[in-house]
DNA sequence: CTGTGTTCCTGTTCGC
DNA sequence: TGCGAACAGGAACACA
């Protein structure tokens, strides 16, 4: 499910359940997500209040007075819910109409209760010592922030100097830059005119300068980006906004999902091809 | 090191 | 309506 603009929506959501609460009780039904929550995870949150809550990438980060972090990762189909004075054990997730697959529930100290769902189980939490955050594997490589200030064309440009693989796989790549995935990169493609067959180091010159291709890139994916955020994100089959509604993002797509329709400049047909083994939809005529 | 393919899961959609 | 196959927004890992 989830890239940036629908973690940045979840970020938002949570923010005045989560921010200056502490967790009074924390329930897990599944410790078998991505990466197993630890036996003692319930008890390192319990007690704690969460001091902030960001966003790095696609991942949510609480500050917990603990001095730890709690980082969140939705995967595919992870969502978060909000429900006021829900009693403990009883719980309800508007999309799956069931509990089967809410896997940890944070009751926090300001009457808030927090559900995590996530059928695929591709999600996962783990808590990190705040002073080794940098150290951080999962953190690590990733690439910088497309919405951040050091994110530029010539940042991109040296990212993607050198690169045999192709731009879709290039910005695919969450070292390259963090936080975009398959919709994202596909409307960002299509708003600079850039073919995602076209091979990644051509956004660069010989020197590993940008080019007016870099540029447009960059400036794609940043106005997509908020384009997307300002919606609440996109909402095909998971995503969700923690008091359940829908984001709007998706009737703005201009090709992806939209194979054999109209391209919105050319009118053209949107084609859809495999690219490491991901559907990608452009207009070849419109994208170079 | 780089690029590609596989894998972890469940739910939904599509073609017959 | 039923049923198997294909596919789904992520990303760690294995391997050539």
């Amino acid at each position: 499910m989830p890239e940036l603009p629908e973690v940045e929506t979840v970020r938002r959501g949570l923010a005045p359940a989560m921010e200056g609460a502490r967790f009074l009780k924390v329930e897990v039904r599944q410790r078998k997500l991505r990466w197993p929550l630890p036996k003692d995870f319930e008890k390192r949150l319990e007690g704690q209040t969460v001091e902030g809550l960001g966003r790095r990438a696609k991942y949510l980060l609480a500050d917990l007075s603990s001095g730890e972090v709690l980082l969140m990762h939705l995967g595919m189909s992870g969502s978060f819910r909000i429900g006021k004075d829900a009693k403990p054990g009883v719980y309800y997730h508007e999309r799956s109409k069931s509990t089967a697959h809410d896997h940890v529930v944070f009751h926090m100290s300001n009457g808030a209760t927090v559900t995590f769902n996530d059928p695929r189980r591709f999600g996962s939490m783990k808590l990190v010592p705040r002073a080794k955050l940098d150290a951080e594997p999962l953190l690590r490589a990733l690439g910088p922030e497309p919405l951040g200030n050091e994110f530029d064309a010539a940042m991109l440009a040296e990212a993607c100097a050198g690169k045999k693989t192709s731009l879709k796989a290039a910005l695919s790549d969450q070292r390259v830059v963090a936080g975009l995935g398959n919709i994202y990169v596909c409307e960002a493609l299509f708003r600079a005119r850039l073919s995602p067959k076209r091979q990644a180091s051509t956004i660069a010159d010989r020197n590993g300068k940008p080019n007016e291709r870099a540029k447009a890139l960059v400036e794609a994916i940043r106005a997509v980006l908020n384009d997307a955020i300002k919606a609440g994100g996109s909402s095909l089959r998971d995503h969700r906004r923690t008091d359940g509604s829908l984001g709007d993002f998706q009737h703005n797509f201009q090709v992806y999902d939209r194979e054999g329709e109209p391209c919105p400049h050319c009118k053209g047909k949107i084609k859809r091809i495999v690219q490491t083994g991901r559907s990608t939809f452009y207009c070849p005529a419109c994208q170079k």
